[in-house]
DNA sequence: CATGGCTTGAAT
DNA sequence: ATTCAAGC
C-alpha cells in the first residue's frame, strides 16, 4: 500500500498559516509594555535561567535564539525581557498559547476548511473560496487590491521596477495568467484579508504561504517572516525544489534525511529526483522508499 | 540530567 | 499495541 499518493487535484489552493514567534505575541498581548522590546518566553528559569523557547524578532537582532538558556540570552541582550511560561502541577502549561491559538482558528476557518497543525500553525483549503472569486469577482476586475496582498512575496518574479509592489500588482491581475496562477492570485487576496482580521481581531501577527500543495504552502510560509505572505506560483516549483537543500522538507529533517545525504550523496531535492522509487525502496524498504 | 515535554503519524 | 521518528 503506497503511502504518498499524488495529489486528487493538482489546482488546490492551500494557504499555510504560522504565528510569529507565537508565545511572546501572547505575552505582548497580556502586558503590552512588552510591545516592540527584545523579549523572549522561557519556561524553568532556576537552572542557567530557564529555556527559552520563544524569542521576538527584536531579540533574534541581538543574536538570542531558541534553545538558549536564560543566562546567555542576558549576556548576548542584556536589555532581553524574560517571560516565565505559567508552571501547574510543576510542569510548563502552554495552554494559554493553545486558547489564543483557537481564536486565530476560529477567524481563519471563515474562508474555508482549516486544519490545525501544531499549537501555532494552520493550513487552510481556499480551493473553493478561490474559485468562486475568481467566478464572480477576477482579480483583473477589480480596481484596488488590498495593500497587504500587494505587498506578497511571489516566488520566481523578477523585480524590475523601484516598487516591488507594483510588480506584485501586475502579476496579481493580469488577464492573461493561466487559470491555477488565477486561482493562486485569487487565494493570495483572501489571505490577505484574513491575516488583516486576524490582526484586528486578536493583535497577533502571522506568516502564510499560498501554494498548491501543503507541503509548497509550509515551505513559502517560512521564507518572509515576520507578518509577510509568499505564494508559490507553478513555474517556479521546478526551479524553487532543484536547490532545496532535502533538510528543509517536512520528514526529512532527522536521521532519514542525513541517511540520504550521507548514505546517498543527495543533498537537494533536485538530486533525491534523479532517484527511482524502486531504487529508494532498496535501500528504504518498499514503505519509507 | 541539562532543551523538555508533548503530540502526531508511521512502521512493525 | 508498541515503538520510533519528527517537529513544535
Amino acid at each position: 500500500m503506497p503511502v504518498a499518493r499524488p495529489e486528487s487535484s493538482d489546482s488546490r489552493v492551500i494557504a499555510h498559516v504560522d504565528m510569529d514567534c507565537f508565545y511572546v505575541q501572547v505575552e505582548q498581548r497580556k502586558q503590552p509594555s512588552l510591545r516592540g522590546q527584545p523579549a523572549a518566553v522561557v519556561q524553568y528559569n532556576s537552572w542557567q535561567g530557564g529555556g527559552l523557547i520563544a524569542v521576538s524578532y527584536e531579540a533574534r537582532k541581538f543574536g538570542v535564539k531558541r534553545s538558549m538558556r536564560g543566562d546567555e540570552a542576558k549576556e548576548v541582550c542584556p536589555e532581553i525581557h524574560l517571560v516565565q511560561v505559567p508552571v501547574a502541577r510543576g510542569k510548563a502549561d502552554l495552554n494559554s498559547y493553545r486558547n489564543a491559538g483557537s481564536e486565530v482558528v476560529a477567524i481563519l476557518s471563515r474562508r474555508g476548511r482549516c486544519e490545525r497543525a501544531s499549537i501555532d500553525e494552520v493550513y487552510l483549503d481556499l480551493t473553493i473560496a478561490a474559485e468562486a472569486m475568481l467566478a464572480d469577482n477576477p482579480p483583473e476586475c477589480l480596481e484596488t487590491i488590498s495593500e497587504e496582498a500587494v505587498k506578497s512575496h511571489v516566488l520566481g518574479l523578477e523585480v524590475v521596477g523601484t516598487d516591488p509592489r507594483e510588480n506584485v500588482r501586475h502579476w496579481l491581475t493580469r488577464s492573461d495568467a493561466s487559470h491555477r496562477d488565477k486561482l493562486l492570485a485569487c487565494g493570495a487576496l483572501i489571505v490577505a484579508e484574513l491575516r488583516l482580521q486576524v490582526l484586528e481581531e486578536t493583535e497577533f501577527t502571522c506568516s502564510a504561504g499560498i501554494a498548491h500543495n501543503k507541503m509548497l504552502a509550509k515551505l513559502a510560509s517560512g521564507m518572509n517572516k515576520p507578518a509577510q505572505q509568499t505564494l508559490v506560483p507553478f513555474s517556479s516549483i521546478s526551479k524553487l525544489l532543484e536547490t532545496l537543500p532535502i533538510k528543509k522538507m517536512k520528514q526529512l529533517g532527522g536521521k532519514l534525511g542525513t541517511s540520504l545525504q550521507i548514505d546517498l550523496g543527495v543533498n537537494t531535492v533536485g538530486d533525491l529526483l534523479q532517484f527511482s522509487e524502486e531504487k529508494l525502496q532498496e535501500y528504504y524498504g518498499i514503505n519509507t522508499g
